[in-house]
RNA sequence: GGCCCCGUAGUUCAAUGGAUAGAAUAGGACUUUCCUAAAGUUUAGAUGCAGGUUCGAUUCCUGCCGGGGCUACCA
């Protein structure tokens, strides 16, 4: 496909040259589909060379349309609507690339490694919280990218950093101690990320209430807040863990064990997986010493309280603290050791891309300005990949008001859909029954992540639990149901290997056959501009195309029923690089494809 | 206060500065002796307001109105 833009755009070029004497600049040739409503294939936008023929729009058209036609064999039509010269595509053109498309192995992916080496940060939740409706964007977004930018060629390693360290920790250390009489996920039978949330919350509700405490005996909210007992109890704890008490390690190694094992369980359902992982328990000191070595190089500056700033006022950023007075590190401070660990972890590291939500967008910025001053050279390449939040429609989503959604709650509610309409509709029959559990999942969390990803990530979206998530429409499930039917056609043709229909003979092509294989001959140029942008809209966007022109198609353009040859084998490799682009595109979204359904 | 993002049909989302602003859903009217109707056809419906740049602005610039975020020796 980006083929024939270049070469059409070349074609323009040397039209203008030989016509008028001078050659317009790439980026004034502009070449586009061209709309249904108008004949033919591709548009140019005449006005740019309109000043060059000293003409009038309608005019330099048509003498470009026409000594195009004359010099370019795939050129075998034109017409003029406006400052609109729109061009028809020879059908053996489109025979060939259909040819061409359906042979590529991969079509759509780059061979994998041809570009550089880039880090994808994802998910890095609290372990101290259960995963919910945010957290799902985050991850489906970051797999979804990093898929993307594998398909574009570039070699990926996913990761994230857990916060598996500190103060919030030993709360739920704490109250565990306190309240859990030796509970453990495997004596409730609960979560194990769910069981630790519990006692997080415990903790926060005995930390009120003993300051509630001290203050009706007239203590002043400071004091009160900074002695409640549990409080000092849970300092106590972080003050060992640091000194390395074994119990408390043990305690700690336990829990946050529980807590692995839950969130395995959930990334195992979302289908998402990770390279590597860093714990902050093992990252947090090098902040420290990348700190001091950047004040030893004079990027930093100590004051004389001792804190170590970074003056970024000279980029329009401000002051920012990267050591406290008493030495303790803040969160940016691990955030440039971990930066810096993961760039010496990985020598060809061209740049890192992380997944976090746009509320921490100036962190990010100062983050990458500091790697800068530290002399990294990647620095500039760093992207953070920041999205809007999802909303619901009574606001924000609140712990406290309890309207927090729970990933593993929605993601069973999807299944759980999923298998009643199947069920409604009566789809089962085809189903062999150990096939049916995956099926629900494909086609349920399918749902989800569709509708999560389909947005651009940088705007904030709504999420309505009961009436966001549908099935028909511009779904995931439209998208896999016709999938389903373009296999089932492919199946009952007996086609097992596409190379036997080619090669093609050029047919002619419809308006509405051509609008379908131009959208599926989009796909590698939509993955590669979604991988420039970090965007996998475009990609969820191109798949409904594609599938919205497959079903509009399929209603009457009989396949296996047609009886000439050449047509019938264009159409059957329509089908197949239709549901081939759809798989490939739907898979960089995280989403699987029945065969059935 | 300063800085950043967002305002498009009733609703949820599209539109590298290009033609008559696209879909989906909800509403109206239709289509199944035919490769899976979780489908298709059709009808009706939108760029917050005011300027500016341009042959051309949803898109770029300015102001206003409305919504969100950031602005911690928290993470």
């Amino acid at each position: 496909m980006l083929q024939l833009e270049n070469q059409l755009t070349e074609a323009v070029s040397s039209a203008c040259n030989s016509l008028y004497g001078s050659r317009p600049s790439d980026t004034q040739i502009s070449i586009q589909s061209t709309r249904s409503e108008f004949q033919g294939d591709r548009t140019v936008v005449v006005f740019p060379f309109a000043r060059l023929a000293g003409k009038s729009p309608e005019e330099t058209g048509k003498e470009i349309g026409a000594y195009l036609v004359k010099q370019e064999k795939i050129i075998v039509d034109f017409q003029v609507v406006k400052g609109f010269l729109n061009l028809s595509i020879s059908d053996e053109y489109w025979a060939h690339a259909l040819n061409q498309a359906i042979l590529q192995k991969n079509f759509g992916r780059k061979t994998p490694g041809s570009k550089s080496q880039i880090m994808v940060e994802y998910s890095s939740p609290n372990t101290n919280k259960p995963l919910h409706l945010g957290h799902l964007r985050n991850i489906f977004l970051g797999y979804s990218v990093a898929e993307i930018l594998k398909a574009a060629g570039h070699d990926v390693v996913k990761v994230q950093i857990i916060n598996d360290r500190g103060i919030h920790i030993c709360k739920s250390m704490i109250a565990w101690k306190l309240f859990g009489n030796g509970e453990t996920p495997s004596s409730t039978g609960e979560k194990g990320d769910k069981l630790v949330g519990r006692y997080y919350v415990s903790f926060d509700k005995q930390f009120k209430a003993e300051v509630k405490a001290l203050m009706s005996s007239g203590t002043d909210k400071d004091t009160a807040e900074a002695q409640a007992p549990i409080l000092l109890a849970a300092r106590d704890l972080l003050h060992k863990w640091e000194a390395e008490d074994p119990e408390v390690r043990a305690l700690w190694s336990m829990m946050n064990g529980w807590v692995y094992d839950g969130f395995d369980y959930t990334y195992g359902e979302m289908g998402v997986d990770f390279d590597k992982l860093y714990y902050e328990s093992n990252t947090y000191l090098t902040g420290k010493s990348q700190v001091e070595a950047g004040l030893a190089s004079g990027a930093f500056k100590q004051r004389d309280d001792n804190s170590i700033w970074v003056d970024l006022s000279d980029v329009g950023l401000d002051e920012k603290l990267l050591l406290r007075k008493d030495g303790t590190s803040v969160y940016m401070t691990q955030d440039i050791g971990t930066a810096i660990l993961r760039f010496k972890d990985y020598p060809a590291l061209d740049r890192q891309v992380y997944t976090v939500g746009n509320e921490q967008e100036y962190h990010f910025k100062v983050l990458f300005e500091i790697l800068a001053k530290l002399g990294l050279e990647q620095a500039s390449r760093c992207h953070h990949l920041s999205y809007g939040m999802v909303e619901l429609p009574e606001g924000k989503m609140k712990s406290r008001e309890g309207t927090v959604v729970d990933a593993d709650d929605i993601m069973a509610e999807m299944k759980t859909t999923a298998e009643q309409l199947a069920r409604d509709a009566g789809k089962l029959e085809n189903i062999p029954e150990e096939d049916r559990d995956s099926l629900y999942k494909n086609v349920g969390y399918g749902a989800l992540k569709y509708f999560l990803l389909r947005v651009d990530p940088k705007k904030s979206m709504m999420f309505d639990p009961k009436a966001s998530i549908d099935f028909i429409g511009n779904t995931g499930p439209y998208i896999q149901f016709n999938y389903v039917r373009a296999r089932s056609v492919l199946r009952n043709a007996g086609i097992d290997d596409i190379a036997s229909l080619t090669p093609l003979s050029p047919v002619h092509l419809d308006d509405v056959e051509r609008a379908l294989l131009m959208a599926a001959l989009s796909l590698p140029s939509v993955i590669e501009e979604a991988a420039k942008s970090y965007d996998p809209s475009l990609v969820a966007n191109l798949c409904y195309d594609i599938t919205k022109s497959y079903s509009r198609w399929y209603q009457d353009h009989p396949i296996i029923k047609e009886e000439d040859e050449a047509i019938r084998n264009i159409r059957l490799a329509l089908c197949y690089l239709c549901s081939n682009a759809v798989k490939t595109g739907m898979s960089l979204l995280g989403v699987s494809m029945p065969e059935r359904m």
